[in-house]
DNA sequence: AAGCGGTGATGAAACGATTCATCGACCCTG
DNA sequence: CAGGGTCGATGAATCGTTTCATCACCGCTT
C-alpha cells in the first residue's frame, strides 16, 4: 500500500477548506493571513486551528496572481565561482531573508545570451525587482525592464543614467590607490592584467593611468595585457606572456584587475621561478579572502562586498515597496588598499 | 511630463488583449504559446505579431496557478561564501538554466531557524523540488515536503531513507585516504580539525580512524579538534590550540575537514613561526581552487563538485517531470586525493 | 445531396488567493 | 426605544492563464 501511495500526494488544503473547517468565510480566512489583529480572537483561533489540521499553506502563485506583485526578487551575477561575488550575494540574501524575499539566482557567466535569457526569465516571473552586474551597457534592456515595472539596481557599476539606482565601488580610485604604491616602490615599468570589456576593469586601468600622469610618467610605463576571463587559469596564461618579453622589457610589477588573476599569475610567476615579491611584485585587487592566505599573501585592493550586496538590495526593496517616494540613488562606495608581502620589497 | 510617466507602468499586455488585437480567442493565443504546432501558420503569425507588437510577457504566475507546476526549484545550501558549495551550485544552474528552469538560492548558514524559514518559504512557492545540504538529519522535515508532492534530493550526504534520492561523495573513503597518506608519511599523532555536528564532518572522522585501525594504530593517534564552524577564522583558532599543547605531545600532522579550516590553520601555524610541512604536515578536504595557490600548495582531497551539483539538479528534473517512472537512487561519488606540498615532508 | 471525419478555432470554467462593497449584530446614546 | 455608529464577517468578483468540451467549416465519399 505505501507503494502506490507514494505518488499520491494528497490535493493541497486551499483557503476554501480551511474556511470550511472552521466554519467561516473564505475572506475571514485571508484576514487571518493577512491582517490578524481586524479579527476577533475567537474566530482567529478556530482559524488557525484549522490550518494547523490541515496543514495548509499559502499557495504564493495564487497570492501573486492576485495581489500583482510578488515575494521574489531577480539576482543576476557575472559568476557565481568568483568569491567577490558570492560574498555581495552574501549581503543581499542577508537583507532579502528578512524581508522574507526569494531571490531567483542567476549566472550570466559573461555571456550575453545566458544575460538575455535570465532576463526574460526574471520578467515572466513579474519579479519584484532586479538586482544585477550587467555584462556591457544594458541600459537598454534595463529601461524596458522599468517600463514594466520591475525595479533595477545596477550592481558594482555606476549606471550611466540617472533613472535607476546603482551601488559600486570607485574603481578609478582603486586603480589609483594600487598604481600609487607601486610607483612610490620604486616601480617604473608595470603590467596591466584584465580583460578590456567589463566597464569595472577598464576604470581600474584608467585610475592606473591617472595615477602614472600624476607621478610625472609617461603612459608607456603601463603595458596592457589583455585576458579573456577574470578566472585563476587566465592568470597563469598572463604570466607566461609577461616572462615571454625580454628581461630588459620586462615589467617589474603587476596590477591585476581581480585577485583571482593576481593568484593565477602568481601561480606562473612561482612556476617559473620567477619569485614575489623579490622579482616582480604584484597587486590585486577584491581582496577576498584567500588574498591573505596565498603563497605569497597578496596586496589588494579591498572592496566593502557584503555591504555592497546589502545596500543594494536595501534600495530595491525601498524602491519596490514604495515607488512614488523613491528617489534614484548612485551609491558609491571607496575601496582601500590592503598592503602585504606580494609588494613589499623595494626596488634597490 | 517624463517626471510624471516614470511611476506609471502601462499595465502589461496580458492574453486577452493580445487575442483582441489579433482578432482570434484567447485560447488560440494560449494555444501559440504552448502548442505552435496545432493553430494555422497564418493565424498564428497574426498572434505573434500581435505579441510582438504589444510587448507581451507571459505572466508565470497565472501559469502557475493554472497548471498546478511552476518553473522554480530551491537550493539550500550550508554557506554561500564556501566555494565547495559556490561551485555546487555552479553545476546546478549549468544543468536547471537548460532546462529553462528558475532556482531560488537559500543560504541556511549552518542555522537551523534559517533553513526552516527557507523551507517554508519554498513550500509557499510550491517549488517544482528542492536540493539541499541539511544541517542535521532533516528527514522529517524534508518527508513532509515530500507528501506535498515537492521532489527532493539531498545534496552531498547520503540520506538516510532510501524513497528520496541523494548525491553525495564518499566522506568515509576520503578520510582514510587522507589519513592512510599521512601514516604512510610517517606521521603517529595526528590532529582532526572539525566540527561534530555536521554528518560529513563525522564520516571524514570515522574515515580516519578506520585507516588508524587498519595500520593497526590505536584511536589514541588521532586526536580531535573541534571547531564551530568550518571557515578560516576558526581554522586560525585551531592552530592556536593544537600549539596549545606541549612539543611533545603535539601533533606532527593534521588534517582539516576542508580546505577553509586547512587555510586558516596555515595561517595560524605560519603566524606562530611554525612551518608546513616542515614541523607539521597538513591536510585539506574539498580541493577548492585556491588550495593549490596557498601560502604552501595544500594537500586536498577533491570532490567532483560539479559535477555533484549537476547530477543532483539532473536527478531532480527527472523526478518532477516524470514522478512516476522515477527510482530514487543514493548516487556516491569517488574523493581523490591530491598531494601537494603541504604534506610532502617525510619524518625522520 | 446527405453524411462523415478531421482540422482549427472558440469560449467558458477552473486554479487559489485577495479585495471590497455589503450586511448583520451589537452597543451606546438621546 | 429608535437610530446612528462600529466592528466583524461575508461572499462574489477578480487577477491571467490553461484546458477542454463544443462548434463551425471544409472536403470527400457514397
Amino acid at each position: 500500500m505505501e507503494l502506490r501511495d507514494r505518488h499520491l500526494p494528497k490535493p493541497a488544503a486551499s483557503v476554501r477548506d480551511v474556511a470550511i473547517r472552521a466554519g467561516v468565510s473564505v475572506g475571514t480566512v485571508s484576514n487571518v493571513l493577512n491582517r490578524p489583529d481586524i479579527v476577533t480572537p475567537t474566530t482567529r483561533s478556530r482559524v488557525l486551528a484549522a490550518i494547523q489540521e490541515l496543514g495548509f499553506v499559502r499557495n504564493d502563485a495564487a497570492r501573486h496572481l492576485r495581489r500583482g506583485r510578488g515575494r521574489t526578487l531577480g539576482l543576476v551575477v557575472l559568476d557565481v565561482a568568483n568569491p567577490f561575488f558570492t560574498d555581495v550575494a552574501k549581503g543581499v540574501e542577508y537583507t532579502t531573508a528578512r524581508a522574507g524575499m526569494a531571490v531567483i539566482f542567476c549566472n550570466s557567466d559573461g555571456d550575453r545570451a545566458k544575460e538575455d535569457a535570465y532576463l526574460d526569465l526574471l520578467e515572466e516571473q513579474r519579479v519584484r525587482g532586479v538586482l544585477i552586474t550587467p555584462i556591457d551597457d544594458a541600459s537598454e534592456r534595463l529601461h524596458r525592464l522599468r517600463e514594466r515595472g520591475v525595479c533595477v539596481v545596477v550592481l558594482d557599476r555606476t549606471s550611466t543614467n540617472a533613472d535607476v539606482c546603482s551601488v559600486s565601488v570607485d574603481d578609478h580610485l582603486g586603480g589609483q590607490l594600487a598604481l600609487r604604491h607601486l610607483i612610490e616602490s620604486g616601480h617604473r615599468r608595470i603590467a596591466f592584467v584584465g580583460g578590456s570589456t567589463l566597464q569595472q576593469v577598464r576604470d581600474r586601468h584608467r585610475g592606473a593611468q591617472q595615477a602614472l600622469a600624476d607621478a610625472g610618467l609617461g603612459p608607456r610605463s603601463l603595458q596592457r595585457i589583455d585576458t579573456p576571463a577574470l578566472t585563476v587559469a587566465a592568470g597563469r596564461d598572463a604570466a607566461a606572456r609577461i616572462l615571454g618579453l625580454p628581461r630588459q622589457a620586462r615589467a617589474t610589477a603587476v596590477f591585476c584587475a581581480n585577485d583571482l588573476l593576481a593568484l593565477g599569475v602568481l601561480q606562473g610567476l612561482t612556476h617559473r621561478r620567477v619569485r614575489v615579491p623579490d622579482d616582480v611584485a604584484l597587486v590585486g585587487y577584491d581582496d577576498i579572502d584567500f588574498a591573505g592566505a596565498a603563497a605569497v599573501p597578496l596586496t589588494s585592493v579591498r572592496q566593502p562586498r557584503q555591504r555592497l550586496g546589502q545596500t543594494a538590495a536595501t534600495l530595491l526593496l525601498e524602491e519596490a515597496d514604495n515607488a512614488d517616494a523613491h528617489r534614484h540613488q548612485q551609491v558609491v562606495f571607496e575601496p582601500e588598499l590592503v598592503v602585504r608581502e606580494s609588494s613589499l620589497r623595494r626596488l634597490p
